[in-house]
DNA sequence: AAGAATGTCAACCGCCCGCCG
DNA sequence: GCGGCGGGCGGTTGACATTCT
């Protein structure tokens, strides 16, 4: 019978969360469950992958939670559900595991509370969050979610319920769903945005040949920019070459361990080395390498 | 001051989905 | 088509911190 090997569990240590820095800094993410050995710890490998997404992965923002981002939170909770990864990817730096942690702990008993007492009108709502909105940009998302005109699917005959569509070519995309109602991401607080937003409904609706793109549905005509990790653009291209970059540094340092085991090896006593098939395997590797054959 | 209650958040668990052989 | 595997996701837990009584 095979022992498992044991896996510590519980919080990570500082020279855990070095080790796999260290390990992704120079060779990247390739499969979580053999990272764990190579890198030296004993975790398991989704165990790894939570902690670098969660904590470790550069560009998060943690704590302090501003006011607009509260609101994004609670307006996308209400428009998307517990769907936390789908949130996250509308704020960026912030990671699932800590909107779902700063919704069951706060803004849910927040939202609850103000359902209580929702007898209020939609304009003193308006009036208070304005208020409470401690910059233009916080300010100018109200209006927009508060003010905008919501179209219904009346307005849209072209769009069956339940169906989301991207415009690859305008960077936007609309969401459809049997709610018939629209809300904004704060993304597009800005007049032009805004003024693609309502050229948008033109356009997407009545321009034919646009590369679109079916997603899951949801709950409401929901509008927003395409999400980039860590804050910035995501280049194809780019990727590519790290991709190529890191695979040949992988590939370098493992003909290293190669050629220094098979050195080790052939120069070893028959006796001493190891038997069996490996041993004509791993002088085939050393008479490659001692031949230029790699 | 001390124990209880409550809040916070990192981490685990189990399920689901897509990919691949 | 099917099963195995890896990765992603949401719900939940448990340890620790903070507040309350």
């Amino acid at each position: 019978m095979v022992r498992q090997p044991y896996l510590k569990k519980g919080t990570w240590s500082h020279d855990e969360d070095q080790k796999l820095i260290a390990y992704i800094g120079k060779y990247g993410i390739w499969n979580w469950n053999g990272m764990p050995t190579f890198a030296g710890l004993q975790r398991s490998g989704k165990s790894c992958r939570l902690r670098w997404m969660n904590y470790l992965r550069p560009n998060i923002r943690r704590g302090n939670f501003s006011r607009e981002e509260e609101e994004t939170i609670i307006h996308l909770q209400k428009t998307l559900g517990n769907r936390w990864s789908a949130i996250a990817a509308r704020l960026p730096q912030r990671t699932d595991n800590d909107i779902k942690n700063y919704w069951n702990t706060r803004l849910k008993k927040r939202v609850i509370g103000e359902k209580k007492n929702s007898s209020s009108a939609t304009t003193e709502t308006k009036t208070s969050m304005e208020e409470n909105s401690s910059d233009a940009d916080s300010s100018m998302m109200v209006d927009i979610l508060l003010d905008y005109q919501i179209p219904t699917m009346d307005d849209f005959p072209e769009l069956a319920a339940d169906t989301t569509i991207s415009l690859s070519d305008c960077d936007l995309s609309v969401v459809v769903d049997d709610h018939y109602n629209m809300a904004m991401d704060n993304n597009l607080v800005s007049s032009e945005n805004h003024w693609e937003i309502e050229n948008l409904w033109g356009q997407s609706l009545t321009m034919e040949g646009l590369d679109c793109e079916v997603m899951s549905p949801n709950s409401q005509l929901w509008l927003h920019e395409p999400i980039y990790a860590c804050d910035s653009y995501y280049d194809p291209v780019v990727d590519l070459w790290s991709a190529a970059l890191i695979f040949l540094s992988f590939m370098f340092d493992l003909l290293v361990i190669m050629e220094l085991l098979a050195l080790k090896i052939v120069a070893a006593d028959v006796e001493e080395g190891i038997h069996g098939i490996y041993r004509p395997a791993l002088t085939g590797i050393y008479h490659m390498l001692s031949t230029n054959v790699i």
